[in-house]
DNA sequence: TTGGATTACTGAACACTGTTCAGTAAGTTT
DNA sequence: AAACTTACTGAACAGTGTTCAGTAATCCAA
């Protein structure tokens, strides 16, 4: 069958077209410029050939979400690479930070936006909200480490692992959406307040 | 100058009703459906109309977090009551997690959506974001007390602040859409995590 | 009291958004 | 060559925030 073949390799490479468009719009104009019709202008088809291809936006964003997690588990991987755990865990904490601070679209994409998240359809059991699992899991596994080694204070991996999460996530969501205005300081400060506050995080959840 | 002065009243007024039905809306079809032209429909006036007093969306949705800001100030003076810091500190914390968790869409307008931040136009020094400001310095004012009496692990009250409002907002945005999905628990189990998550975490900044 | 200025308001339009669907044109099969 | 299938599109629908010319009511001075 290699006609049913080429077509569902031309199938993929419409795909790949279409997200290869958004990444680079996303990246470029950001999230608010980044429409169906936009992306269609783009590649240079109608509007409603994208349909064909993904059933509404939020698919599309999905998919465009599990890109945006790619990219952070490969920061992950080459940044957090040291033998100590409690070493490891810092140097996922400020990998995750500085991803957020360098790339807002894509954060918002991955862990602020309501859309791309309504694969939560458990009816028959399968699916569900795969993309991130990777990062979670890395972060898990770095947690499993240091508490076996009692290195941390924790001794549930999940309440460490949603400890840790929710201060990183607070900090970069928080700077991004530009609620730390209150507190009135310069954007240097700010950041700086930022790193000051992730390094007493962690001296505390050592043991 | 009588005349002028009712106009002046019939003016504000006319906000007041205006704000008052979005504040309706919001709370009770949420964010989503909450549109100009929605808002106007339900005053029995024309859209044009809100445009004679508010100057776009944004205005409006500026004045509407400010009274959101307000109601969790009252809740915040509600229930922080105790005369232990570190007591008024766990109860702050809870009560923000709380009124997180009931007013999604609240919360959202306060902390989340991108909108209604920019006032932040310092050109002549004045005005810059002044919502929050009575919520902020009401734990600012509490974490001092906690150092001056040295209770907590922090120096500066500033990353103190910072770091108690990350965790309590990371925990709530993160669960409010919907990432914590990751963890694979259900919905009880996650309020659960999330209640022992900030129990650990004010545990770690005592002394 | 009347006429002109001021004010409050609106209908209709503009430029967007996501999405659908009938219709066309090209490719494939028989 | 005819019939069928697939890939694609133009135009439309319903929604959004926003603007603006035009109307109707009110106010003020002559």
């Amino acid at each position: 069958m290699g006609i049913a073949d080429r077509k569902e390799r031309e199938k993929l490479e419409m795909k790949r077209l279409i997200m290869e468009a958004s990444m680079r719009m996303f990246l470029e104009v950001g999230y608010e410029k980044t429409s169906i019709r936009n992306i269609a202008e783009k590649i240079e088809y109608s509007p409603a050939t994208i349909y064909l291809y993904y059933k509404d936006k939020d698919e599309l964003l999905y998919d465009l979400q599990a890109q945006a997690f790619e990219q952070l588990f490969e920061v992950f991987k080459e940044k957090a690479t040291s033998r100590s755990p409690m070493k490891k865990l810092e140097q996922i904490a400020k990998a995750y930070v500085q991803f957020g601070l360098e790339k807002p679209d894509l954060y918002d994409l991955m862990f602020i936006i309501r859309s791309p998240m309504k694969k939560l359809e458990r009816e028959d059991g399968s699916e569900a909200w795969d993309n991130g699992a990777s990062c979670f899991n890395f972060l898990l596994e770095v947690i499993q480490q240091a508490i076996d080694q009692k290195l941390l204070k924790f001794k549930d991996r999940s309440v460490a692992a949603l400890s840790i999460w929710a201060m990183v996530h607070g900090l970069v969501s928080l700077n991004v959406r530009c609620r730390l205005k209150v507190m009135d300081m310069e954007e240097d400060g700010i950041v700086g307040a930022i790193d000051v506050t992730i390094d007493e995080y962690l001296k505390m959840i050592k043991i």
